[in-house]
DNA sequence: TTTGCTGCAAATAGTTTGCAGAGAC
DNA sequence: GTCTCTGCAAACTATTTGCAGCAAA
């Protein structure tokens, strides 16, 4: 996990460069993201900002994550009940251990994971530009209650 | 890539162990999964039977190929746009190669993935289930005409 | 004959968009 | 002052569901 406070102002720094201006409401939804507790999806940062802007809509936390997310400024990960999660806190492709019964996500570190990337070009001649690698299944804490 | 008519004995013998009764709608869904040229979505598959079933309707063949997904005879995957497209010729995990551009997808063979599932089982406590391995870029032909 | 399956149409859920006013710079 | 951003509500799209009739076994 990186300091969420350098990924706020790296985020930040982005946008600036690019030419967004900087809204209560983006930098807020560009908070919640540099955190990422959890792996938020749309609904959770918008739950988590309705205290502090009770007037923002939902409308309006989609188009940031977007924004952030074409920026490169945040992961999406999308899954095939059609849920979408995000992360900006580590907005490079890596791993996820997915638990299905409580929906937790969990980084894992794979000191076995070699990067496959220049293997999977040489053999399907494609040119690689990101990759996605999930695992699903039951964490400890569901385990043992069940 | 299996043998298709073999793949589609196969999701008619799991059928019948399960007590689904064949109809010709069901029959025709399973052999269009058993090839799964190009890895069709819903949609592709309704089009391609509609030549032989012009009454059919598209909520049939959802219920089929998720009836079918239920048994594990076809794999779901599912992308960040929301869309979701299937494969019944090898139902079960394999890493994919996505072009981002002509959405074709290929399934190649990586000589040095290892099956990483046990180091994460280790590292994280959970139960691992199932995993999914699928790298993004632009194919050879999207590449030479651009 | 029984029970599950199909087609149709309506419902649903997540996401996107048009527009007019508000606000960042 | 300009131009982007926001909130609202409506639109959209992929998928699911209720129901009555149909068909597999």
């Amino acid at each position: 996990m990186s300091d969420p406070n350098e990924r706020f102002g790296a985020i930040v720094k982005t946008l600036r460069e690019n030419n967004h201006k900087l809204t209560p409401q983006r930098l807020a939804v560009a908070k919640v993201l540099a955190h990422s507790q959890g792996h938020p999806n749309v609904e959770k940062i918008y739950e988590q900002l309705m205290p502090s802007f009770p007037t923002m809509s939902l409308a309006t936390v989609y188009r940031n994550v977007m924004l952030l997310k074409s920026l490169g400024e945040v992961l999406e990960l999308g899954f095939p009940d059609g849920s979408n999660r995000y992360d900006g806190n580590k907005p490079f492709p890596h791993p996820h251990v997915i638990c299905i019964h409580c929906t937790k996500i969990i980084d894992p570190d794979l000191v076995s994971l070699r990067d496959m990337t220049a293997e999977v070009a040489d053999e399907t001649g494609f040119k690689i530009l990101t990759h996605r690698l999930d695992f699903f299944g039951i964490c400890r804490d569901c385990l043992s209650t069940m």
